[in-house]
DNA sequence: GTCATAAATGTTATGTTATAACATCTATTC
DNA sequence: GAATAGATGTTATAACATAACATTTATGAC
């Protein structure tokens, strides 16, 4: 049967034995409504954690602060929104402390910046070094990062058949989640 | 022989008595160097204008002088340079000048905002809507904006098998185009 | 330990991009 | 020539991001 790989989302032929019904690939980008979120947050920051411990950098109090705050939410959030959180508590951090735990995170791969929004998401698969594809809802404002070498190639290709040699990439998709296309 | 579409890039089947040098193919998505700008500009005038007329809008004074500005380059333009351009003979626009003719002109298909450098281009087939996908090269800052069927299809592809209905993309590019590759 | 160094953070100011709100002018229609 | 819708003018401010330099904190060499 045609399926398609719940990681990349690919369309692939896939035997019949391997058959799984679709929900659990959708769940795999788009989380459930009502799912234990907090879980999410933690299992960021544990992998975050080892993310840096490999790669011999620091995960500073400040930039654990801006990570977790970032993970309050599967929608993105700007920079001042984080200001804001960190500052909720009487503390007195000043813009640039943000944006440059941001810029920590973001080179880190821990952290992706979404152009079109100027806002910040916690990366899902974290430690690959990556660009991903996002599908931004417009109704619930979640998003979702998806990882598509299907997407990743046909651009690839597009560009290096015009005379382009491609060193990064930007793709963020508008449109209705499946719970708002849903309603 | 395998070829590609010089208009979509995409990569055909094509018999071989078509066959063209693949030279033409690249300066159709990134000018060539040298080559006289200025037709590219009033082209793109003669084109807006009967698109505008097409569509019963209308091109005013100030949304021509903002699309002949962003067609002096074909490199992307801030909207305070197009500012800066338009008041360099003295004029007094402000910035709110600028921004809703930049509204109008996007609306109506004749630029596009490239949201990796909040920075707005002419749009170089204006009158079909369409969201363009951009190479935009990191060294001498030109962009060319290419209309692949084969990357709007695979994006649209990987969108839905996620349960999600696209109705907008971004794609963007980062690189080195045909010139500044070959130095 | 303490000294030198690099890394991180603090602080202040400013630069850049974009929109809100309301007034005025101009074209179009009846 | 009034009524209306569309376009522009004007002022102020919101939202996003970085520059420059001071201070603090971690790290390794001695
Ligand atoms: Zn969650
Ligand atoms: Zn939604
Ligand atoms: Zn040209
Ligand atoms: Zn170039």
């Amino acid at each position: 049967m045609l399926c398609y790989n719940i990681y990349s989302g690919d369309t692939i032929a896939l035997p019949m034995r391997f058959f799984m019904p679709r929900a659990s690939a959708v769940s795999a980008d788009f989380p459930q409504r009502g799912h234990d979120h907090s879980a999410c947050g933690s299992h960021a920051l544990l992998e975050a954690e080892a993310v840096c411990r490999s790669r011999q950098v620091k995960l500073t109090d400040l930039r654990r602060k801006v990570l977790e705050t970032i993970w309050e939410d599967h929608a993105p959030m700007g920079a001042y929104d984080i200001l804001a959180k960190l500052n909720a508590e009487g503390e007195r951090n000043a813009p640039m402390a943000v944006y440059r735990a941001l810029d920590f995170l973001i080179e880190n791969g821990l952290v992706h910046r979404l152009s079109s929004l100027n806002a910040y998401i916690g990366c899902r698969h974290p430690g690959r070094s990556h660009s991903g594809q996002f599908l931004i809802c417009s109704q619930c404002n979640i998003v979702a990062e998806i990882t598509s070498e299907a997407v990743s190639k046909t651009v690839a290709r597009a560009a290096t058949s015009r005379g382009f040699k491609p060193s990064g990439e930007i793709v963020e998709v508008m449109g209705l989640c499946p719970h708002c296309r849903g309603n």
